[in-house]
DNA sequence: ATCATTTAGTTACCTAGGGTAACTGAAATG
DNA sequence: CATTTCAGTTACCCTAGGTAACTAAATGAT
């Protein structure tokens, strides 16, 4: 079997499309959305923290959270370590949070509607593979 | 299940990094890879042909086929309609043709390594259902 | 035959998205 | 107390693609 990268990959252009247009409708977009989701399920963390968990890179995290500060979706708190920026969900990031998870979830249940829960779950557990074998070899240089 | 989305669009970046990485080797990347796939397995074709098959945006092709034409990849052949820009693959490009397709199939090996045949063929056939359910949902306006 | 319309391709401009390098300021190390 | 490490930001770079406006060529319709 060939082309199974090819499969994937052009499904991504249609899929963070759709996404985004959903999205677009709170004023976000799907890579601000991650931020907001990882705030939700890790509670309140610091910039590096988020980062390393998406493994991106600082200016990216910086990035996508000073937009979600603009939009009052998120909020800074103070802690001891002061070089650090600990930031969480605003209430309004909050309703947020649920309106759009919501959204998702409604879009995702539509667009595998004719696709049996057992293959959804086979694909659902290969891609982590994928990914950590592109981590293994990534390792051997 | 929940979260089938947020995993594939995770897997995406990992992905198509390492695919440029292969193919930067060859002074080309994956977007570029795609015009030179399609010239080998349809043979001649327009740049509208190109932009018709892969649901982008015709400027996206002139791009794409710029660079492989700088890189004496591809090069143009002369038709009757003189709107049209016919191109296909040079010599150099069947030979980078060759070496890449390789190096994707190795590399599509490795990592999925461990994933048996009939798991790849589940995800393989979900894709294009998806992208189906996609263009589905976006007739209903 | 000619004029309007459609089509292929290009250009200019804009957007999202992310990486790297260099920097600041604060904490940790020793 | 000096050096090093760490968190975050800034400036600059790149890929990638979309939209709108345009040119030139081909179609079509009168």
């Amino acid at each position: 079997m060939e082309g199974f990268l090819q499969r994937f990959l052009a499904l991504y252009r249609p899929v963070i499309t759709r996404l985004n247009e959903l999205m677009s409708n709170y004023g976000i977009t799907y890579s601000q959305w991650i931020v907001i989701y990882h705030l939700k399920h890790r509670g309140a963390s610091t910039l590096v923290e988020i980062a390393a968990r998406h493994e991106v890179e600082k200016p990216t995290i910086t990035r996508r959270v000073k937009k979600l500060m603009d939009l009052g979706i998120v909020e800074q708190i103070l802690g001891n370590d002061k070089r650090e920026k600990i930031i969480q969900l605003t209430d309004t990031g909050e309703n947020i949070y649920h309106v759009v998870r919501k959204d998702i979830t409604e879009l995702e249940f539509r667009i595998m509607d004719n696709i049996p829960e057992h293959e959804r779950k086979v694909a659902y557990e290969i891609f982590p593979k994928i990914d950590d074998n592109l981590k293994k070899e990534k390792e051997l240089y």
